[in-house]
DNA sequence: TGTTCATGTTGGCAGTGTCAACATCGCATG
DNA sequence: CATGCGATGTTGACACTGCCAACATGAACA
């Protein structure tokens, strides 16, 4: 039962604070966003009903930790699977795949970090990744338009497609492995990219 | 003081049904979702505070009745945009513009709706209003592809779009108003039309 | 007129978020 | 080495919640 490295396993957890963030994203993922308990998460962690308080001043702290560590990991999803890539169109469409690729590898992650009416939550939340987007975004629709309306239109697509998913709204089999999801995300960018967006 | 058409201002209420659903609307657009109290939505109906459960027998039931109300509407919205119109890709152009402003004028609903996590959730609640889309996007790009895929597709722009707005991530000045909300879906819509997904 | 049954009420239980008061221990300072 | 302080964890409490069982009311039908 090691606690993990650092500190005696007396008194004192070490490190609580990452494992109530642990804690945290299990019991959502096993019972749902609606039945996340402060207390369930302190007896998983092995502490008292309040020592996360000392960590948390608020369960909706707790919730923006949560946000914070998936928009950085999108970050970094993102930025990585655009690496090498030139082509302004081709990195686009690696980010939305990525964004996909991610919300089914963290499907609590994306639902807290889009679940917003947290209170106290910083305001630039998540903004590296957003302009990410929007830069590419940018890149590909030219200097002529709107970066706010550039940004809206290749955000909304994947992070569709993404909730779409994690609601379970997406018949099973196309979505059965990480494989289909790819697959998925991809026909639904050459759809848009073909008959659903191309000339009549 | 009312209590609407028929019905004694006695001891029963008359429609608690209805009266317990929209102050469980106004109680979530007011303090979020994770805050929706059975027994303040009670208050609010003037009922004691097991009333509601003569009408839904758990929390989530309420809550399944409220994303039910929501599919209902969206379906009709849906409906009577694409009423008169002819050409596929005009239908659906105008269904995802109506999905969009139905998510801005009941942001509650559209929250609910797809927060799934409900238990007792019917199989094929929302089955009508997918169909309707599913049908039109099938329309548009036509018998070769796989109508799940194109479904999907269709699908995730106006979803995405209406969740970002929801979720305050899009910027304010872009959604100051109803007006400014159609613009937007309709020049995310010309955007995937255009340079994002046509040819480079 | 009398009975039934949907609807509403009261009271209670276990569980929750949050707070205040207290306990323990690592660490820096003498 | 002693000491005392601040970060961290504990205990106990409060108001609130979802849900249940037992009871009350009254509208509609026999």
């Amino acid at each position: 039962m090691g606690r993990s490295k650092k500190a005696s396993d007396g008194y004192h957890h070490g490190d609580l604070r990452a494992a109530v963030i642990r804690a945290a994203v299990e019991l959502i993922a096993e019972r749902g966003h609606a039945k996340l308990s402060l207390r369930e998460c302190a007896r998983r962690a092995g502490v008292s009903h309040a020592a996360p308080y000392r960590h948390f001043p608020t369960k909706d702290a707790l919730l923006v930790a949560i946000a914070a560590e998936g928009f950085d990991e999108l970050y970094r999803a993102g930025l990585a699977a655009m690496e090498g890539l030139d082509d302004p169109r081709d990195r686009l469409d690696a980010y939305g795949v990525a964004y996909v690729r991610f919300a089914v590898q963290h499907p609590v992650h994306l639902r807290v970090m889009f679940t917003a009416e947290l209170e106290g939550c910083p305001e630039d939340l998540g903004r590296e990744a957003f302009e990410l987007l929007e830069h590419t975004a940018v890149a590909v629709v030219g200097p002529g338009v709107d970066p706010r309306a550039a940004a809206a239109a290749a955000w909304s697509l994947p992070h569709g497609l993404s909730m779409l998913i994690l609601d379970g709204r997406i018949p099973a089999e196309v979505v059965a492995d990480e494989a289909a999801v790819e697959a998925l995300a991809r026909s639904v960018y050459a759809l848009w990219r073909g008959p659903l967006g191309g000339a009549g």
